[in-house]
DNA sequence: ACAGACAACTTGTATATACAAGCAAAGATT
DNA sequence: AATCTTTGCTTGTATATACAAGTTGTCTGT
């Protein structure tokens, strides 16, 4: 099945881009340009550019162009990482408690990070990750069984959500949004926390190409998790 | 002379999430609803939509609806905003009082992050933003004055430090961290915390072609504040 | 009471068209 | 040679229209 003229517009770009042959603040085709080689109207052409300015890709201006952008972004803030990969990195231990692992109905907020009806039955797993034996992670994900009908069959103390769900629902998006929270009496328990300690909290919710995959609420110790990113302009 | 509709209808949904009269996860007006309220095409209020989704505000769902998204505030780690800039984004009032503005010695913290020997004067600044009346970042700030020497002669009521230092000297890296963090009895104050009320804190070194130019540390209230990102594979 | 079909609603994608506003290049005038 | 005007290009905003796809509620038949 094709892929919308939208998105044929932007990966054809952003193939450009990558492979050299549109460098950094070159000017892009005009909208008209595009809507003439892509046989599609100019507004189609133009929602393209607009979504490739909004991720950073493309810059514009009017009456002036739109060009490539300079910016590129790495670092872990700005990339899904796979917790165990972190901990390795570190040259740490990583272990998995798994302290739940059901079916059941999602909730409003569930079910509308999910974009399901609520009530409908997803997956949820409660694992706790160790790093040397010490919790520093309290992962809660719900996921769309309808997508991903193996979830609650896998051993998560083999193989992380993460690893499982790459393979069979390979991330095309992820939002996420990071927030320092006090958490229940049950969670400080979970992860050792000292008195009124606060916890970092990430919700991510990933997609694949079939729709919206995972909602996932991570908690980590304030005293013993920090979040690192690093933008380079390259001008 | 009159905004373009799609931002009317923008600041409308906004206020009214604002004002509690559409609360969390409440159904907001369909894109039909709107376009006959203000009188305009039903893409137009689609497009006020679609941006205050790309804003974390809404979300929404093929054939559910168009639902409110969390309440608290957001940033974006993946590009470096003038948080002047985020709070107007959110139609609300941003202002500045500015705490202190002194030449000091670098303690060791400020020197390695600036890359500068202990001891070494840098420009320090400390400010309060305020959205709407409300206290939601103290800014401190240290900045090599060797790189910027004008920085002390600013007026950081009528611009923040980060639209001078981009027009002096023009960001091209910057490294951040995110933490959760319990702060001292001075800073709950400042920043009208409430009890055990934990603080998002932001570490953020920037540079420009002739070095590290600035250190920030930014504190947020927990309950107020939280980061937003958001990534797409092209795959 | 339940299941299925259908209607009505929603968002998603797309096209055609029009005018506004900004910018740059070309041509005309001094 | 310099300046001003005009033209042609660009992006920005907007409307009307159409069909696709997803969801929900209602109605009908069993």
């Amino acid at each position: 099945m094709a892929a919308p003229k939208f998105i044929e517009i932007k990966q054809h770009l952003t193939e450009l881009i990558e492979q050299g042959k549109l460098a950094e603040h070159a000017k892009v085709p005009s909208e008209n340009a595009l809507a003439a080689q892509f046989e599609c109207s100019r507004m189609t052409a133009r929602r393209a550019l607009t979504e490739l300015v909004e991720q950073g890709v493309l810059v514009r201006s009017q009456g002036q162009g739109t060009f490539v952008a300079s910016l590129k972004s790495q670092g872990s803030m700005l990339t899904i990482r796979n917790i165990a990969d972190e901990v390795k990195e570190r040259g740490r231990d990583h272990r998995v408690q798994v302290l739940a692992k059901t079916r059941l109905a999602a909730d409003t907020e569930v079910a509308i990070a999910l974009g399901l009806t609520p009530g409908t039955e997803v997956g949820h797993t409660a694992l706790l990750h160790l790093e040397e034996g010490l919790p520093m992670q309290l992962e809660h994900r719900y996921v769309n069984l309808a997508l991903v009908p193996g979830y609650l069959d896998q051993d998560f103390a083999l193989q992380t959500p993460h690893e499982y769900l790459s393979q069979v629902a390979p991330l095309t998006e992820a939002h996420h949004e990071v927030e320092a929270v006090v958490v229940d009496r049950a969670t400080a328990e979970l992860l050792q926390l000292g008195p009124s300690e606060p916890c970092l909290r990430i919700l991510r919710r990933t997609w694949s190409r079939s729709g919206a995959v995972s909602f996932a609420r991570l908690t980590h110790p304030g005293s013993r998790y920090r979040l690192g990113g690093h933008l380079v302009m390259d001008n």
